[in-house]
RNA sequence: GGAGGAAUGCCCGAGCGGCCAAAGGGAGCAGACUGUAAAUCUGCCGGCUUAUGCCUUCGGUGGUUCGAAUCCACCUUCCUCCA
């Protein structure tokens, strides 16, 4: 079953379902994105340590990655990008980006600016320079990087924000997605909304009943894994996933670890984005097929083995846990990139096996 | 041969009578990381340990002192300068 998005060029196709998890395939101008899907995080224009040709290799092959407004609107700022021809072009990477919306620096950055309905001043943690963010702002900087998927520009409370936060941020997360909505965008970029409302079902509902009817290309849960109980994490996914509209892509913001990930298709999410892949890589945390792998422990000094036998990324198919440990150690910056490599590696490969089962075991769309 | 100077925990290096089990850095060991201000950050790091507790430490041996890594004497080793 295929679904025509608002947004000429974009429509999602479901495949199979498996109780809520589904299968299917974002088609976009740019290419096609089998869903599930993870998508590595490029903040700055860089999915760091790695080139475009290694991330586009099988067997990591990344369909999407993301980029950020906020980071890139200061440096290297829009003039660079915008002579550029957009960051595709700027970054040589030819398939689809997301660009998130500057959104979450407002929380993660609180402490620098001012919040008030119409937008967000901020001061650059770069130099201190002064700058106002607003959803029309948002939606400028994100047309002239030119990706494929913008998001609304939202506030994203606290997990543990008192409920009178929650409000506000909710009602200006509504008005301004409503702002973002009809602000002129770039040729082929669709448009999320972002679902806020923390941890109350309920009012995870309310809002999802006013981003809705907006009409946006897909939606995203927000304001989730930001410092709240795992147990509440999981609660309103399970509660609230499955009832966002199921002929748009679903896609859950900034999660998680391998376990959050299924949890989160089991549920019914189709897109996940997390720094966890590649910050745990540089930071010496591997995954493997049997567990955590601390590359820096000592156990590791005269292991030969490769750090997950059933990977087949260049890394594990070419070095050793000694090998990777030794340069850990030594910091040496081919330990970024071999390390980086197999942590997107199985990422890619756990999202994949989970949407190969629905499609086996699942029914067909 | 003569004149100075220095020896501190795995390494480097502060300390120069009590607040010193001894700053700081490195190394080592472990942990954290969820829409990336992160190749970052945190903890431990003499021994026993729950410890504001006890024990053993600042080249060696003796002293002075209520009390010494800190002062004195000698010894050992190293460095610099003069012959």
């Amino acid at each position: 079953m295929r679904f025509d998005l608002p947004t000429p060029g974009f429509s999602f196709e479901l495949l199979a379902t498996l109780g809520h998890a589904r299968a299917g395939i974002l088609h976009t101008p740019r290419g096609d994105i089998p869903t599930p899907v993870f998508m590595p995080v490029g903040t700055l224009g860089t999915v760091k340590a790695m080139t475009a040709d290694e991330l586009r290799a099988p067997p990591l092959d990344a369909k999407i990655i993301l980029g950020n407004t906020y980071h890139l609107y200061l440096r290297p700022g829009l003039e660079v990008i915008g002579a550029a021809g957009g960051l595709h072009k700027f970054a040589a990477w030819d398939r689809p980006i997301l660009t998130d919306s500057g959104g979450f620096q407002v929380f993660s950055l609180a402490a620098i600016n001012k919040i008030d309905d119409d937008g967000v001043t901020f001061q650059s943690h770069i130099d201190g320079s002064k700058h106002r963010l607003t959803p029309e702002v948002s939606m400028h900087i994100q047309a002239v990087l030119g990706s494929d998927i913008a998001m609304c520009f939202d506030q994203c409370p606290p997990g543990d924000a008192p409920t009178d936060v929650q409000e506000v941020a909710l009602a200006r997360t509504t008005a301004w997605a409503a702002r973002c909505r009809v602000a002129p965008r770039a040729r082929g970029q669709a448009l999320f909304g972002i679902v806020q409302g923390g941890i109350d079902a309920e009012r995870r509902r309310r809002h999802m009943a006013e981003i809705v009817p907006l009409d946006f290309d897909g939606h995203a849960l927000g304001g989730l894994a930001v410092g709240e109980s795992i147990a509440d994490t999981y609660r309103i996914l399970d509660e609230i996933a499955h009832t966002l509209p199921a002929n748009k892509p679903r896609y859950l913001m900034g999660v998680g670890t391998p376990a959050d990930l299924e949890r989160g298709i089991t549920a019914g999410i189709d897109m996940f984005d997390c720094v966890m892949p590649t910050r745990n890589a540089r930071n010496g945390y591997l995954f493997t097929s049997s567990g955590r792998v601390n590359i820096p422990n000592a156990q590791h000094r005269t292991d030969f083995g490769p750090i997950d036998p059933e990977c087949p990324c260049a890394t594990c198919r070419t070095h050793s846990r000694a090998y990777l440990r030794h340069l850990y150690v030594a910091k040496e910056i081919l330990y970024s990139r071999l390390a980086t490599l197999h942590n997107l590696t199985f990422y890619a490969r756990h999202v994949r096996r989970l949407r190969d089962r629905i499609l086996a075991d699942g029914v067909p769309a």
